[in-house]
DNA sequence: TATTGTTATACTCTATAACTATA
DNA sequence: TATAGTTATAGAGTATAACAATA
Protein backbone atom coordinates (compact mmCIF):
# COMPACT_ATOMS: atom_id res chain seq x y z
CA UNK A 1 0.00 0.00 0.00
CA UNK A 2 1.89 3.03 -1.02
CA UNK A 3 1.09 5.72 1.18
CA UNK A 4 1.41 8.82 -1.26
CA UNK A 5 0.79 11.69 1.20
CA UNK A 6 2.76 10.34 4.52
CA UNK A 7 6.17 12.24 3.09
CA UNK A 8 3.80 15.69 2.73
CA UNK A 9 4.54 18.06 5.30
CA UNK A 10 1.24 19.25 5.54
CA UNK A 11 -0.18 15.77 5.78
CA UNK A 12 2.08 14.47 8.31
CA UNK A 13 1.73 18.04 10.63
CA UNK A 14 -2.21 16.75 10.62
CA UNK A 15 -0.98 13.39 11.71
CA UNK A 16 1.50 14.40 14.24
CA UNK A 17 -1.24 16.88 15.91
CA UNK A 18 -3.86 13.91 16.04
CA UNK A 19 -1.22 11.87 17.46
CA UNK A 20 -0.12 14.10 20.15
CA UNK A 21 -3.54 15.22 20.83
CA UNK A 22 -5.07 12.22 21.81
CA UNK A 23 -1.92 10.86 23.46
CA UNK A 24 -2.22 14.41 25.67
CA UNK A 25 -5.93 14.27 26.38
CA UNK A 26 -5.30 10.68 27.79
CA UNK A 27 -2.76 12.27 29.66
CA UNK A 28 -4.90 14.72 31.22
CA UNK A 29 -7.71 12.75 31.77
CA UNK A 30 -6.90 11.70 35.56
CA UNK A 31 -7.77 16.16 35.75
CA UNK A 32 -10.82 15.82 34.43
CA UNK A 33 -9.96 17.90 32.00
CA UNK A 34 -9.85 18.86 28.36
CA UNK A 35 -6.70 20.57 26.61
CA UNK A 36 -8.45 24.06 25.67
CA UNK A 37 -9.40 23.64 29.71
CA UNK A 38 -6.21 22.71 30.87
CA UNK A 39 -4.53 25.71 28.56
CA UNK A 40 -6.88 28.20 29.97
CA UNK A 41 -5.94 27.25 33.67
CA UNK A 42 -2.53 27.79 32.76
CA UNK A 43 -2.96 30.59 30.73
CA UNK A 44 -5.05 32.69 33.38
CA UNK A 45 -2.24 31.54 36.06
CA UNK A 46 0.31 33.28 34.06
CA UNK A 47 -2.06 36.49 33.46
CA UNK A 48 -4.67 37.26 36.44
CA UNK A 49 -6.90 39.29 35.15
CA UNK A 50 -7.42 38.24 31.74
CA UNK A 51 -10.83 38.42 30.71
CA UNK A 52 -12.60 35.78 28.50
CA UNK A 53 -11.92 37.31 25.08
CA UNK A 54 -8.32 37.77 25.74
CA UNK A 55 -8.07 33.85 26.84
CA UNK A 56 -9.98 33.03 23.66
CA UNK A 57 -8.09 35.41 21.16
CA UNK A 58 -4.55 33.57 22.55
CA UNK A 59 -5.91 30.07 21.67
CA UNK A 60 -7.60 31.11 18.38
CA UNK A 61 -11.23 29.45 20.49
CA UNK A 62 -14.34 32.15 19.39
CA UNK A 63 -16.09 34.45 22.54
CA UNK A 64 -19.05 32.09 22.50
CA UNK A 65 -17.22 29.07 22.80
CA UNK A 66 -15.42 30.50 25.61
CA UNK A 67 -18.99 30.71 28.08
CA UNK A 68 -19.12 27.09 28.66
CA UNK A 69 -15.74 26.97 29.03
CA UNK A 70 -15.33 29.45 31.61
CA UNK A 71 -18.51 28.03 32.82
CA UNK A 72 -17.29 24.90 33.77
CA UNK A 73 -14.13 25.66 35.36
CA UNK A 74 -15.89 28.43 37.81
CA UNK A 75 -18.14 25.36 38.40
CA UNK A 76 -15.43 22.88 39.25
CA UNK A 77 -13.99 26.05 41.73
CA UNK A 78 -10.64 26.13 40.08
CA UNK A 79 -10.84 29.95 38.61
CA UNK A 80 -13.21 32.65 39.80
CA UNK A 81 -14.27 36.13 38.31
CA UNK A 82 -14.33 39.93 39.27
CA UNK A 83 -16.33 42.43 37.75
CA UNK A 84 -13.64 44.85 35.89
CA UNK A 85 -16.42 47.28 34.69
CA UNK A 86 -19.92 47.14 34.15
CA UNK A 87 -19.69 44.64 30.81
CA UNK A 88 -16.09 42.37 31.60
CA UNK A 89 -14.95 40.39 34.04
CA UNK A 90 -10.98 39.51 34.92
CA UNK A 91 -10.53 36.02 35.74
CA UNK A 92 -8.03 34.38 38.04
CA UNK A 93 -7.20 31.13 39.78
CA UNK A 94 -8.85 30.12 43.07
CA UNK A 95 -6.51 28.13 45.35
CA UNK A 96 -7.85 24.86 44.49
CA UNK A 97 -7.00 26.15 40.70
CA UNK A 98 -3.40 27.18 41.30
CA UNK A 99 -2.77 24.09 42.86
CA UNK A 100 -4.73 22.44 39.34
CA UNK A 101 -2.76 24.26 37.20
CA UNK A 102 0.55 23.00 38.71
CA UNK A 103 -0.36 19.66 38.10
CA UNK A 104 -1.44 20.42 34.40
CA UNK A 105 2.04 22.16 34.03
CA UNK A 106 3.61 18.89 35.31
CA UNK A 107 1.70 16.72 32.38
CA UNK A 108 2.24 19.26 29.94
CA UNK A 109 5.98 19.23 30.60
CA UNK A 110 5.91 15.40 30.19
CA UNK A 111 4.03 15.77 27.35
CA UNK A 112 6.71 18.00 25.42
CA UNK A 113 9.16 15.62 26.52
CA UNK A 114 7.44 12.39 25.36
CA UNK A 115 6.91 14.25 21.87
CA UNK A 116 10.76 16.07 22.06
CA UNK A 117 12.09 12.32 22.99
CA UNK A 118 10.85 11.15 19.43
CA UNK A 119 13.04 14.01 17.34
CA UNK A 120 16.10 13.35 16.29
CA UNK A 121 18.59 15.11 19.01
CA UNK A 122 20.04 17.54 16.32
CA UNK A 123 16.56 18.71 15.17
CA UNK A 124 15.04 19.23 18.25
CA UNK A 125 15.80 23.04 18.61
CA UNK A 126 14.37 23.47 15.29
CA UNK A 127 11.20 22.10 15.77
CA UNK A 128 9.20 24.23 17.96
CA UNK A 129 10.44 28.07 16.12
CA UNK A 130 9.51 26.12 12.43
CA UNK A 131 5.82 25.36 13.75
CA UNK A 132 5.38 28.58 15.25
CA UNK A 133 6.09 30.21 12.20
CA UNK A 134 2.97 28.00 10.55
CA UNK A 135 0.79 29.93 12.55
CA UNK A 136 2.12 33.08 14.22
CA UNK A 137 1.06 36.39 13.24
CA UNK B 1 -0.49 39.04 27.71
CA UNK B 2 2.00 36.59 27.90
CA UNK B 3 1.07 33.58 25.84
CA UNK B 4 3.19 31.20 28.17
CA UNK B 5 2.23 27.99 26.03
CA UNK B 6 2.99 29.11 22.58
CA UNK B 7 6.94 28.22 22.58
CA UNK B 8 5.90 24.68 23.70
CA UNK B 9 6.46 22.23 20.35
CA UNK B 10 3.21 20.37 21.29
CA UNK B 11 0.88 23.27 21.68
CA UNK B 12 2.53 24.98 18.49
CA UNK B 13 2.31 21.81 16.48
CA UNK B 14 -1.90 21.99 17.32
CA UNK B 15 -2.11 25.38 16.41
CA UNK B 16 0.08 25.22 13.75
CA UNK B 17 -1.67 21.96 12.27
CA UNK B 18 -5.08 24.29 12.45
CA UNK B 19 -4.13 26.91 10.54
CA UNK B 20 -2.79 25.05 8.05
CA UNK B 21 -5.80 22.80 8.07
CA UNK B 22 -8.44 25.72 7.51
CA UNK B 23 -5.93 26.91 4.57
CA UNK B 24 -6.48 23.78 2.87
CA UNK B 25 -10.00 23.02 3.37
CA UNK B 26 -10.11 26.73 1.76
CA UNK B 27 -7.96 26.15 -1.68
CA UNK B 28 -10.55 22.52 -1.76
CA UNK B 29 -13.07 24.63 -1.47
CA UNK B 30 -13.60 24.77 -5.59
CA UNK B 31 -13.75 21.30 -5.77
CA UNK B 32 -16.40 21.00 -2.99
CA UNK B 33 -14.07 18.80 -1.70
CA UNK B 34 -12.89 18.38 2.25
CA UNK B 35 -9.52 17.47 2.97
CA UNK B 36 -10.32 13.84 3.55
CA UNK B 37 -12.17 13.20 0.26
CA UNK B 38 -9.19 15.20 -1.50
CA UNK B 39 -7.15 12.76 0.48
CA UNK B 40 -9.00 9.54 -0.42
CA UNK B 41 -8.97 10.20 -3.99
CA UNK B 42 -5.41 10.55 -4.59
CA UNK B 43 -4.68 7.32 -2.25
CA UNK B 44 -6.98 5.35 -4.48
CA UNK B 45 -5.22 6.70 -8.05
CA UNK B 46 -1.55 5.88 -6.18
CA UNK B 47 -3.76 2.29 -4.92
CA UNK B 48 -5.78 0.90 -7.72
CA UNK B 49 -8.06 -1.62 -6.24
CA UNK B 50 -7.64 -0.25 -2.84
CA UNK B 51 -10.61 -1.57 0.05
CA UNK B 52 -12.20 0.75 2.53
CA UNK B 53 -10.85 -0.62 5.38
CA UNK B 54 -7.32 -0.31 3.81
CA UNK B 55 -7.71 3.33 2.49
CA UNK B 56 -9.39 3.99 6.33
CA UNK B 57 -6.19 2.29 8.00
CA UNK B 58 -3.53 4.43 5.93
CA UNK B 59 -5.49 7.60 6.74
CA UNK B 60 -6.17 6.71 10.48
CA UNK B 61 -9.82 6.61 10.09
CA UNK B 62 -12.62 4.32 11.70
CA UNK B 63 -14.24 1.80 9.03
CA UNK B 64 -17.39 3.41 10.03
CA UNK B 65 -16.64 6.54 9.22
CA UNK B 66 -15.61 5.81 5.66
CA UNK B 67 -18.80 4.31 4.49
CA UNK B 68 -20.41 8.17 4.04
CA UNK B 69 -16.94 9.22 2.67
CA UNK B 70 -16.56 6.73 0.05
CA UNK B 71 -20.72 6.80 -0.64
CA UNK B 72 -20.10 10.40 -1.54
CA UNK B 73 -17.41 9.97 -3.93
CA UNK B 74 -19.27 7.27 -5.86
CA UNK B 75 -22.47 9.85 -5.76
CA UNK B 76 -20.20 12.15 -7.17
CA UNK B 77 -19.09 10.19 -10.08
CA UNK B 78 -15.65 9.93 -8.92
CA UNK B 79 -14.79 6.34 -7.76
CA UNK B 80 -16.64 2.82 -8.75
CA UNK B 81 -16.45 -0.16 -6.60
CA UNK B 82 -15.65 -3.60 -8.32
CA UNK B 83 -16.08 -6.88 -5.90
CA UNK B 84 -13.26 -8.66 -4.86
CA UNK B 85 -15.24 -11.52 -2.86
CA UNK B 86 -18.50 -12.00 -1.38
CA UNK B 87 -17.76 -9.58 1.16
CA UNK B 88 -15.09 -6.66 0.49
CA UNK B 89 -14.86 -4.11 -2.79
CA UNK B 90 -11.88 -2.40 -4.67
CA UNK B 91 -11.86 1.21 -5.25
CA UNK B 92 -10.55 2.84 -8.29
CA UNK B 93 -10.76 6.16 -9.53
CA UNK B 94 -13.23 6.87 -12.42
CA UNK B 95 -12.27 8.68 -15.52
CA UNK B 96 -13.26 11.93 -14.03
CA UNK B 97 -12.16 10.61 -10.77
CA UNK B 98 -8.54 10.95 -12.46
CA UNK B 99 -8.92 14.54 -13.55
CA UNK B 100 -10.40 15.25 -10.28
CA UNK B 101 -7.75 13.77 -8.41
CA UNK B 102 -5.29 15.49 -10.84
CA UNK B 103 -6.51 19.00 -9.74
CA UNK B 104 -6.47 17.89 -6.42
CA UNK B 105 -2.93 16.78 -6.47
CA UNK B 106 -1.70 20.43 -8.02
CA UNK B 107 -4.36 22.49 -4.88
CA UNK B 108 -2.41 20.34 -2.12
CA UNK B 109 1.77 20.80 -4.51
CA UNK B 110 0.74 25.03 -3.91
CA UNK B 111 -0.56 24.76 -0.21
CA UNK B 112 2.54 22.60 0.36
CA UNK B 113 4.53 24.76 -1.41
CA UNK B 114 2.59 27.87 0.98
CA UNK B 115 4.21 26.12 4.28
CA UNK B 116 7.62 25.24 3.38
CA UNK B 117 7.90 29.26 2.37
CA UNK B 118 6.92 29.85 6.19
CA UNK B 119 9.62 27.93 7.16
CA UNK B 120 13.45 28.97 7.15
CA UNK B 121 15.11 27.64 4.11
CA UNK B 122 17.66 25.35 5.98
CA UNK B 123 15.35 23.74 8.41
CA UNK B 124 13.02 22.80 5.48
CA UNK B 125 14.28 19.33 4.57
CA UNK B 126 14.14 18.28 8.43
CA UNK B 127 10.43 19.33 8.72
CA UNK B 128 8.94 16.46 7.62
CA UNK B 129 11.16 13.92 8.26
CA UNK B 130 10.66 15.36 12.14
CA UNK B 131 6.92 15.08 11.70
CA UNK B 132 6.19 11.85 10.36
CA UNK B 133 8.42 10.73 13.43
CA UNK B 134 5.68 11.96 15.47
CA UNK B 135 2.94 9.40 13.92
CA UNK B 136 4.70 6.72 12.44
CA UNK B 137 4.73 3.38 13.27
C1' DT C 1 -13.82 -17.21 14.71
C1' DA C 2 -12.30 -13.13 12.49
C1' DT C 3 -13.15 -9.69 9.10
C1' DT C 4 -15.85 -6.36 5.92
C1' DG C 5 -19.19 -3.36 5.26
C1' DT C 6 -22.89 -1.21 7.45
C1' DT C 7 -26.21 1.36 10.67
C1' DA C 8 -27.10 4.11 14.43
C1' DT C 9 -25.60 7.11 17.73
C1' DA C 10 -23.18 10.32 20.66
C1' DC C 11 -19.72 13.55 21.85
C1' DT C 12 -16.40 17.08 20.98
C1' DC C 13 -14.87 20.97 18.43
C1' DT C 14 -15.74 24.74 15.75
C1' DA C 15 -18.34 28.48 13.34
C1' DT C 16 -22.16 31.88 12.78
C1' DA C 17 -25.82 34.88 13.69
C1' DA C 18 -28.30 37.46 16.75
C1' DC C 19 -29.39 39.53 21.24
C1' DT C 20 -28.31 42.61 25.63
C1' DA C 21 -25.90 45.66 28.15
C1' DT C 22 -22.39 48.43 28.57
C1' DA C 23 -18.27 51.45 26.83
C1' DT D 1 -20.78 52.76 17.25
C1' DA D 2 -18.06 49.24 18.94
C1' DT D 3 -17.25 45.75 22.35
C1' DA D 4 -18.09 41.83 26.06
C1' DG D 5 -20.67 38.33 27.29
C1' DT D 6 -24.27 35.39 26.07
C1' DT D 7 -27.66 32.13 23.68
C1' DA D 8 -28.88 29.03 20.26
C1' DT D 9 -27.71 26.30 16.61
C1' DA D 10 -25.50 23.80 12.92
C1' DG D 11 -21.75 21.46 10.79
C1' DA D 12 -17.70 18.67 10.86
C1' DG D 13 -14.80 15.09 12.87
C1' DT D 14 -14.39 11.25 15.60
C1' DA D 15 -15.52 7.09 18.54
C1' DT D 16 -18.24 2.97 19.93
C1' DA D 17 -21.33 -0.76 19.80
C1' DA D 18 -23.85 -3.91 17.37
C1' DC D 19 -25.41 -6.52 13.28
C1' DA D 20 -25.37 -9.38 8.81
C1' DA D 21 -22.83 -11.59 5.44
C1' DT D 22 -18.77 -13.75 4.27
C1' DA D 23 -13.89 -15.56 4.87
Amino acid sequence: MKDVLADLPGYSLRRASAAMLSQLTEALEPLRLRITDASSLVLIGANTGITPSELGKLMAIQRSNMVPLIAKLEDRGLVSREALDGRSFGLRLTENGVSVAAKVEDIMKSHEDRLLARIPPEHRDQLAPALKALWED
